[in-house]
DNA sequence: TTGCGTGCAAAGGTTTTGCATGGCA
DNA sequence: TGCCATGCAAAACCTTTGCACGCAA
Protein backbone atom coordinates (compact mmCIF):
# COMPACT_ATOMS: atom_id res chain seq x y z
CA UNK A 1 0.00 0.00 0.00
CA UNK A 2 1.34 3.41 -0.92
CA UNK A 3 0.71 6.93 0.33
CA UNK A 4 -2.55 8.42 -0.76
CA UNK A 5 -2.53 10.62 -3.79
CA UNK A 6 -5.77 12.45 -3.14
CA UNK A 7 -6.85 14.11 0.05
CA UNK A 8 -10.37 13.32 1.11
CA UNK A 9 -12.88 14.36 3.73
CA UNK A 10 -12.73 10.89 5.27
CA UNK A 11 -8.97 10.96 5.62
CA UNK A 12 -9.11 14.29 7.46
CA UNK A 13 -11.78 13.11 9.85
CA UNK A 14 -9.89 9.90 10.52
CA UNK A 15 -6.52 11.47 11.09
CA UNK A 16 -7.80 14.10 13.47
CA UNK A 17 -9.60 11.44 15.46
CA UNK A 18 -6.52 9.26 15.59
CA UNK A 19 -4.41 12.11 16.88
CA UNK A 20 -7.00 12.73 19.54
CA UNK A 21 -6.66 9.10 20.54
CA UNK A 22 -2.92 9.23 20.91
CA UNK A 23 -1.72 6.79 23.55
CA UNK A 24 -5.00 4.91 23.51
CA UNK A 25 -5.80 1.95 21.38
CA UNK A 26 -8.89 1.26 19.38
CA UNK A 27 -10.37 -1.15 16.88
CA UNK A 28 -11.68 -0.45 13.41
CA UNK A 29 -15.18 -1.01 14.72
CA UNK A 30 -14.71 1.54 17.50
CA UNK A 31 -13.62 4.10 14.95
CA UNK A 32 -16.75 3.43 12.94
CA UNK A 33 -18.93 3.78 16.03
CA UNK A 34 -17.26 7.04 16.95
CA UNK A 35 -18.13 8.60 13.64
CA UNK A 36 -21.56 7.06 13.60
CA UNK A 37 -22.33 8.76 16.91
CA UNK A 38 -21.23 12.04 15.39
CA UNK A 39 -23.40 11.30 12.39
CA UNK A 40 -20.40 11.25 10.13
CA UNK A 41 -20.73 8.40 7.72
CA UNK A 42 -17.54 6.52 6.84
CA UNK A 43 -17.74 3.02 5.42
CA UNK A 44 -16.02 0.28 7.36
CA UNK A 45 -14.07 -0.73 4.26
CA UNK A 46 -12.66 2.77 4.02
CA UNK A 47 -11.69 2.68 7.66
CA UNK A 48 -9.85 -0.58 7.23
CA UNK A 49 -8.14 0.68 4.09
CA UNK A 50 -7.04 3.92 5.67
CA UNK A 51 -5.87 2.28 8.88
CA UNK A 52 -3.88 -0.25 6.92
CA UNK A 53 -2.31 2.52 4.92
CA UNK A 54 -1.33 4.41 8.03
CA UNK A 55 0.17 1.26 9.49
CA UNK A 56 2.27 0.89 6.35
CA UNK A 57 3.34 4.51 6.74
CA UNK A 58 4.43 3.81 10.29
CA UNK A 59 2.09 6.42 11.71
CA UNK A 60 -0.15 3.82 13.25
CA UNK A 61 0.75 0.66 15.13
CA UNK A 62 -1.26 -2.49 14.87
CA UNK A 63 -1.31 -5.32 17.37
CA UNK A 64 -3.50 -8.03 18.79
CA UNK A 65 -4.59 -8.14 22.38
CA UNK A 66 -7.08 -10.93 22.48
CA UNK A 67 -6.56 -13.84 20.25
CA UNK A 68 -8.97 -13.73 17.43
CA UNK A 69 -10.77 -10.65 18.39
CA UNK A 70 -10.41 -7.43 16.47
CA UNK A 71 -7.02 -5.88 15.76
CA UNK A 72 -5.96 -2.92 17.88
CA UNK A 73 -4.54 0.22 16.40
CA UNK A 74 -2.63 2.95 18.15
CA UNK A 75 -1.43 6.31 16.96
CA UNK A 76 2.26 6.73 17.55
CA UNK A 77 3.00 9.98 15.79
CA UNK A 78 4.77 10.65 12.56
CA UNK A 79 8.08 9.36 13.81
CA UNK A 80 8.03 6.34 16.08
CA UNK A 81 11.48 6.93 17.44
CA UNK A 82 10.77 10.47 18.51
CA UNK A 83 8.03 9.25 20.79
CA UNK A 84 8.51 7.16 23.87
CA UNK A 85 7.74 3.70 22.67
CA UNK A 86 6.21 1.27 25.10
CA UNK A 87 5.50 -2.39 25.40
CA UNK A 88 2.14 -3.89 26.02
CA UNK A 89 1.62 -6.24 28.90
CA UNK A 90 -1.56 -8.23 28.69
CA UNK A 91 -2.86 -10.06 31.71
CA UNK A 92 -4.22 -13.43 30.69
CA UNK A 93 -6.39 -13.52 33.77
CA UNK A 94 -8.20 -10.21 34.00
CA UNK A 95 -7.62 -9.12 30.45
CA UNK A 96 -6.21 -5.75 31.44
CA UNK A 97 -3.64 -4.17 29.22
CA UNK A 98 -0.71 -2.39 30.80
CA UNK A 99 1.64 0.00 29.10
CA UNK A 100 5.28 -0.42 29.97
CA UNK A 101 7.77 2.34 29.30
CA UNK A 102 10.55 1.35 26.98
CA UNK A 103 13.33 2.53 29.26
CA UNK A 104 12.78 -0.43 31.49
CA UNK A 105 13.21 -2.83 28.68
CA UNK A 106 16.00 -1.26 26.76
CA UNK A 107 18.16 -4.11 27.98
CA UNK A 108 15.92 -6.58 26.28
CA UNK A 109 15.95 -4.65 23.05
CA UNK A 110 19.71 -4.36 23.12
CA UNK A 111 20.22 -7.96 24.07
CA UNK A 112 18.14 -9.15 21.17
CA UNK A 113 19.90 -6.86 18.77
CA UNK A 114 23.46 -7.58 19.91
CA UNK A 115 23.23 -11.26 20.71
CA UNK A 116 20.62 -12.41 18.26
CA UNK A 117 20.66 -9.79 15.53
CA UNK A 118 16.96 -9.27 16.04
CA UNK A 119 15.57 -5.74 15.91
CA UNK A 120 12.57 -5.76 18.17
CA UNK A 121 9.43 -3.85 17.32
CA UNK A 122 8.07 -2.94 20.75
CA UNK A 123 4.86 -1.51 19.39
CA UNK A 124 3.65 -4.66 17.86
CA UNK A 125 4.84 -6.96 20.60
CA UNK A 126 2.43 -7.95 23.32
CA UNK A 127 3.85 -9.66 26.39
CA UNK A 128 1.41 -12.10 27.93
CA UNK A 129 1.38 -13.14 31.52
CA UNK A 130 -0.29 -12.63 34.88
CA UNK A 131 -0.46 -9.25 36.56
CA UNK A 132 0.27 -8.74 40.22
CA UNK A 133 -3.27 -8.38 41.50
CA UNK A 134 -4.40 -11.47 39.66
CA UNK A 135 -1.44 -13.40 40.96
CA UNK A 136 -2.28 -12.39 44.51
CA UNK A 137 -5.86 -13.33 43.96
CA UNK A 138 -4.80 -16.73 42.71
CA UNK A 139 -2.53 -17.35 45.69
CA UNK A 140 -5.30 -16.52 48.08
CA UNK A 141 -7.60 -18.95 46.34
CA UNK A 142 -4.97 -21.65 46.53
CA UNK A 143 -4.74 -21.36 50.29
CA UNK B 1 -13.69 -25.54 30.05
CA UNK B 2 -13.05 -28.42 32.41
CA UNK B 3 -11.15 -31.68 32.12
CA UNK B 4 -12.86 -34.31 30.08
CA UNK B 5 -14.96 -36.83 31.93
CA UNK B 6 -15.02 -39.53 29.31
CA UNK B 7 -12.09 -40.92 27.37
CA UNK B 8 -12.66 -41.17 23.66
CA UNK B 9 -10.94 -42.55 20.59
CA UNK B 10 -10.51 -39.01 19.24
CA UNK B 11 -8.82 -37.77 22.39
CA UNK B 12 -6.28 -40.58 22.26
CA UNK B 13 -5.47 -39.99 18.61
CA UNK B 14 -5.11 -36.29 19.22
CA UNK B 15 -2.93 -36.51 22.27
CA UNK B 16 -0.53 -38.99 20.75
CA UNK B 17 -0.19 -36.79 17.70
CA UNK B 18 0.43 -33.72 19.81
CA UNK B 19 3.16 -35.45 21.76
CA UNK B 20 4.75 -36.44 18.48
CA UNK B 21 4.71 -32.79 17.49
CA UNK B 22 6.43 -31.61 20.63
CA UNK B 23 8.51 -28.51 19.95
CA UNK B 24 6.73 -27.86 16.68
CA UNK B 25 3.70 -25.73 16.20
CA UNK B 26 0.60 -26.46 14.22
CA UNK B 27 -2.84 -25.13 13.45
CA UNK B 28 -6.19 -26.78 13.97
CA UNK B 29 -6.45 -27.21 10.23
CA UNK B 30 -3.09 -28.96 10.05
CA UNK B 31 -4.22 -31.40 12.70
CA UNK B 32 -7.31 -32.15 10.68
CA UNK B 33 -5.26 -32.70 7.54
CA UNK B 34 -2.89 -35.01 9.35
CA UNK B 35 -5.70 -37.30 10.41
CA UNK B 36 -7.42 -37.04 7.07
CA UNK B 37 -4.25 -38.32 5.38
CA UNK B 38 -4.26 -41.25 7.78
CA UNK B 39 -7.92 -41.80 7.00
CA UNK B 40 -8.86 -41.10 10.56
CA UNK B 41 -11.94 -38.95 10.63
CA UNK B 42 -12.12 -36.29 13.34
CA UNK B 43 -14.46 -33.35 12.95
CA UNK B 44 -12.94 -29.91 12.97
CA UNK B 45 -15.27 -28.84 15.77
CA UNK B 46 -13.96 -31.66 17.93
CA UNK B 47 -10.39 -30.66 17.17
CA UNK B 48 -11.08 -27.09 18.23
CA UNK B 49 -12.87 -28.19 21.36
CA UNK B 50 -10.13 -30.59 22.39
CA UNK B 51 -7.33 -28.15 21.64
CA UNK B 52 -9.07 -25.47 23.64
CA UNK B 53 -9.49 -27.84 26.53
CA UNK B 54 -5.82 -28.76 26.47
CA UNK B 55 -4.90 -25.09 26.40
CA UNK B 56 -7.01 -24.57 29.51
CA UNK B 57 -5.24 -27.51 31.12
CA UNK B 58 -1.89 -25.91 30.36
CA UNK B 59 -0.75 -28.89 28.32
CA UNK B 60 -0.96 -26.97 25.09
CA UNK B 61 0.14 -23.43 24.32
CA UNK B 62 -1.71 -21.21 21.94
CA UNK B 63 -0.35 -18.18 20.14
CA UNK B 64 -0.68 -16.16 16.99
CA UNK B 65 2.06 -15.79 14.46
CA UNK B 66 0.40 -13.97 11.62
CA UNK B 67 -2.27 -11.51 12.38
CA UNK B 68 -5.58 -12.92 11.47
CA UNK B 69 -4.44 -16.19 10.18
CA UNK B 70 -5.02 -19.40 12.09
CA UNK B 71 -3.97 -19.82 15.71
CA UNK B 72 -0.87 -21.86 16.43
CA UNK B 73 -0.76 -24.54 19.06
CA UNK B 74 2.28 -26.15 20.60
CA UNK B 75 2.61 -29.06 22.96
CA UNK B 76 4.61 -28.15 26.02
CA UNK B 77 4.25 -31.22 28.17
CA UNK B 78 2.29 -31.76 31.31
CA UNK B 79 4.34 -29.30 33.28
CA UNK B 80 5.52 -26.18 31.50
CA UNK B 81 8.24 -25.43 33.97
CA UNK B 82 9.85 -28.81 33.70
CA UNK B 83 10.50 -28.22 30.03
CA UNK B 84 12.82 -25.64 28.55
CA UNK B 85 10.49 -22.87 27.67
CA UNK B 86 11.32 -20.62 24.77
CA UNK B 87 10.21 -17.38 23.26
CA UNK B 88 9.03 -16.90 19.75
CA UNK B 89 10.65 -14.30 17.56
CA UNK B 90 8.67 -13.47 14.48
CA UNK B 91 10.28 -11.56 11.64
CA UNK B 92 7.84 -9.05 10.25
CA UNK B 93 9.70 -9.02 6.98
CA UNK B 94 10.26 -12.62 5.93
CA UNK B 95 7.70 -14.14 8.24
CA UNK B 96 10.13 -16.66 9.68
CA UNK B 97 9.63 -17.79 13.21
CA UNK B 98 12.65 -18.25 15.45
CA UNK B 99 12.74 -20.07 18.72
CA UNK B 100 14.74 -18.40 21.44
CA UNK B 101 15.91 -20.31 24.45
CA UNK B 102 14.62 -18.98 27.72
CA UNK B 103 18.05 -18.82 29.36
CA UNK B 104 18.89 -15.79 27.34
CA UNK B 105 15.85 -13.98 28.47
CA UNK B 106 15.68 -14.97 32.06
CA UNK B 107 16.69 -11.42 32.83
CA UNK B 108 13.61 -10.12 31.16
CA UNK B 109 11.39 -12.53 33.00
CA UNK B 110 12.94 -11.65 36.31
CA UNK B 111 12.87 -7.95 35.64
CA UNK B 112 9.18 -8.03 34.86
CA UNK B 113 8.46 -10.09 37.91
CA UNK B 114 10.56 -8.12 40.37
CA UNK B 115 10.04 -4.61 39.11
CA UNK B 116 6.56 -4.81 37.70
CA UNK B 117 5.00 -7.78 39.43
CA UNK B 118 4.21 -9.29 36.08
CA UNK B 119 4.64 -13.02 35.61
CA UNK B 120 5.50 -13.48 31.98
CA UNK B 121 4.15 -16.38 29.97
CA UNK B 122 6.91 -16.97 27.45
CA UNK B 123 4.98 -19.56 25.54
CA UNK B 124 2.23 -17.29 24.53
CA UNK B 125 4.38 -14.26 23.90
CA UNK B 126 5.54 -13.55 20.38
CA UNK B 127 8.23 -10.92 19.94
CA UNK B 128 7.92 -9.09 16.65
CA UNK B 129 10.75 -7.43 14.84
CA UNK B 130 13.21 -7.77 11.98
CA UNK B 131 15.66 -10.64 11.75
CA UNK B 132 19.31 -10.17 10.87
CA UNK B 133 19.21 -11.36 7.29
CA UNK B 134 16.22 -9.19 6.50
CA UNK B 135 17.88 -6.23 8.11
CA UNK B 136 20.98 -6.74 6.03
CA UNK B 137 18.87 -7.08 2.92
CA UNK B 138 17.14 -3.83 3.73
CA UNK B 139 20.40 -1.97 4.29
CA UNK B 140 21.72 -3.15 0.94
CA UNK B 141 18.59 -1.93 -0.77
CA UNK B 142 18.90 1.41 0.91
CA UNK B 143 22.37 1.97 -0.54
C1' DT C 1 -10.87 14.49 -17.71
C1' DT C 2 -8.28 11.00 -15.27
C1' DG C 3 -8.00 7.75 -12.05
C1' DC C 4 -7.95 7.37 -6.95
C1' DG C 5 -10.86 6.83 -2.87
C1' DT C 6 -15.23 5.46 -1.31
C1' DG C 7 -19.31 2.65 -0.21
C1' DC C 8 -21.97 -1.27 -0.56
C1' DA C 9 -22.51 -5.91 -0.52
C1' DA C 10 -20.54 -10.21 -1.09
C1' DA C 11 -16.92 -13.26 -0.17
C1' DG C 12 -13.13 -14.92 2.55
C1' DG C 13 -11.01 -17.56 6.39
C1' DT C 14 -11.11 -19.06 11.12
C1' DT C 15 -13.62 -20.29 14.98
C1' DT C 16 -17.88 -21.14 17.61
C1' DT C 17 -22.40 -23.00 18.36
C1' DG C 18 -27.03 -25.69 18.14
C1' DC C 19 -28.76 -29.88 17.90
C1' DA C 20 -29.21 -34.68 17.06
C1' DT C 21 -26.56 -38.80 17.46
C1' DG C 22 -23.05 -41.96 19.19
C1' DG C 23 -20.53 -44.01 22.71
C1' DC C 24 -18.27 -44.19 27.44
C1' DA C 25 -18.95 -45.51 32.20
C1' DT D 1 -29.21 -45.88 31.37
C1' DG D 2 -27.46 -41.18 31.82
C1' DC D 3 -24.81 -37.91 30.19
C1' DC D 4 -20.63 -36.38 27.84
C1' DA D 5 -18.28 -36.01 23.41
C1' DT D 6 -18.82 -35.91 18.62
C1' DG D 7 -20.13 -34.47 13.91
C1' DC D 8 -22.46 -31.77 10.80
C1' DA D 9 -24.00 -27.63 9.20
C1' DA D 10 -25.03 -23.11 10.12
C1' DA D 11 -23.76 -19.03 12.24
C1' DA D 12 -20.62 -15.65 14.00
C1' DC D 13 -16.84 -12.80 13.63
C1' DC D 14 -13.41 -9.78 11.63
C1' DT D 15 -11.45 -8.47 7.46
C1' DT D 16 -10.78 -8.20 2.46
C1' DT D 17 -12.32 -7.63 -2.22
C1' DG D 18 -15.05 -6.46 -6.67
C1' DC D 19 -17.29 -3.11 -8.81
C1' DA D 20 -19.63 1.09 -9.81
C1' DC D 21 -19.80 5.74 -8.53
C1' DG D 22 -18.19 10.21 -6.73
C1' DC D 23 -14.85 13.46 -6.30
C1' DA D 24 -9.98 15.53 -5.96
C1' DA D 25 -6.49 17.38 -8.80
Amino acid sequence: MQKSVYKTRQQDFLLSYLKEMKGKHFTAEEVREHFESKEISIGIATIYRQLERLVADGVLQKYFIDEHSAACFEYSGDDCNAETPHFHLKCEECGNLFHLECDDLEELTNHLKNEHGFTLNPYRTVLYGICLSCKNKKQKEAK
